[in-house]
DNA sequence: TTAGGTGCAAATCATTTGCAATCTC
DNA sequence: GAGATTGCAAATGATTTGCACCTAA
C-alpha cells in the first residue's frame, strides 16, 4: 500500500515518463531545457501560466527563454497533452496532469484556479451531439468567484 | 397575440431602450456612434467580436474608430450589461442580449456560437459554494465541437 | 552527421491609453 | 459651458516567428 504522497508522485513520475517516452517516439528531442520545462508542468497542481513556469525554469537554466517555453506548450497543445484554458484579457493557464476536459473553480480576485471534483459532464455533451447536430469534442466549465482566503481577506 | 418575429423585435427594442435609459441615469452621454455600436449588438444574436460590430458600424457610421467599440463594451462591462467569452489567442466575443451566464455550442471550425437552450447550471454553483467555501458570482459553460454544416464541408 | 531545438530580437494581434478636438446635455 | 466622448496614434501585453547557432540522437 502507498501513502497518499506516495501515490501522487508515482502519478506524477509516471505522467512525466510516459510524456517523455511518446515524445521520444515521435521523433522530438528532450533537451534539458524540455525536460525541465516537462517536470515543471507535471509537478504543478497550480494552472500555471507560460510565464510562471518561464521564472521557475530559470532558476535552474537561467538561459532558457520565454519563447522556448511557448515552443513546448505548443507542443504539447498538437499532441492534446495539456490542457490550455484561455481568458480575456489575461495569459492563459495549463493543466498537464489532466489534459481532458473537467470543471474548475476559478477565483476572480487571485486568480487561483483548482479542479473541481464533481461528476464530469461527459454524458452531457452526447445528448447535445444528437439535439444540435454538433460533432461535440471538448467542453470548458468554470465557476467563478471569490475563494476562502480572498473573502477573509476583503472582510479585513 | 404576436408573431415569432414581432416578439423578438418587441424584446430587441426594450433592450435597447432600457439600456439607454439606464446609461443616461448613470451619467452617461448617447453618442450617435455609440446608440450604433448598441443598435448592433441589441440585433446581433452571433455573439459577435468587437472587430465585427466596428465592420458593421462603419457602414453607417465612417468615422468610428475601433477604439470607440472598444471603450463601449468596456462600459457595458463595467455595468454588467454585456457578458463576454474570452477565447486563447482570439479575440472575444459578445453578448449584449443575455448578459447573465448561460452554456454556448461553439463550432472549432467556423467559430460560431450558438446559445444552448438547456436548463441553466444555477443550482449547482449553490452547492458549490458551500463545498468549497467559494462565493460563485458567475460560471461558464462551453461545449466545443464542429458544426452540422462544418461537418458538410468537411466530408466534401 | 543532421534534423530538431534554442535564444534572441523583431513581428504580430488584440486591446488599452493619452490627449487634443468635439460633441451631448 | 462643463464634462463626457471621440478618434487618432502610440503604448501595452501576450504570443509567435525568423533565423543563425547549437546539440541530442
Amino acid at each position: 500500500l502507498y501513502s497518499q504522497t506516495e501515490v501522487q508522485v508515482k502519478n506524477r513520475e509516471s505522467r512525466l515518463a510516459g510524456l517523455v517516452e511518446k515524445l521520444r517516439q515521435d521523433g522530438h528531442r528532450i533537451t534539458p531545457q524540455r525536460l525541465a520545462i516537462l517536470k515543471l508542468f507535471a509537478e504543478d497542481e497550480s494552472h500555471p501560466s507560460v510565464e510562471h513556469v518561464y521564472q521557475r525554469v530559470r532558476l535552474d537554466y537561467p538561459t532558457t527563454s520565454l519563447a522556448t517555453v511557448y515552443k513546448t506548450v505548443l507542443l504539447l497543445k498538437e499532441k492534446g497533452e495539456i490542457l490550455e484554458l484561455g481568458f480575456a484579457g489575461a495569459s492563459s493557464r495549463y493543466d498537464l496532469k489532466r489534459p481532458g476536459p473537467h470543471p474548475h473553480l476559478i477565483c476572480v480576485e487571485c486568480h487561483r484556479i483548482v479542479d473541481l471534483d464533481i461528476g464530469t459532464f461527459d454524458d452531457l455533451p452526447q445528448s447535445l451531439a444528437r439535439e444540435y447536430g454538433y460533432q461535440i469534442v471538448n467542453h470548458r466549465v468554470d465557476f467563478y468567484g471569490v475563494c476562502p482566503e480572498c473573502q477573509t481577506r476583503a472582510s479585513k
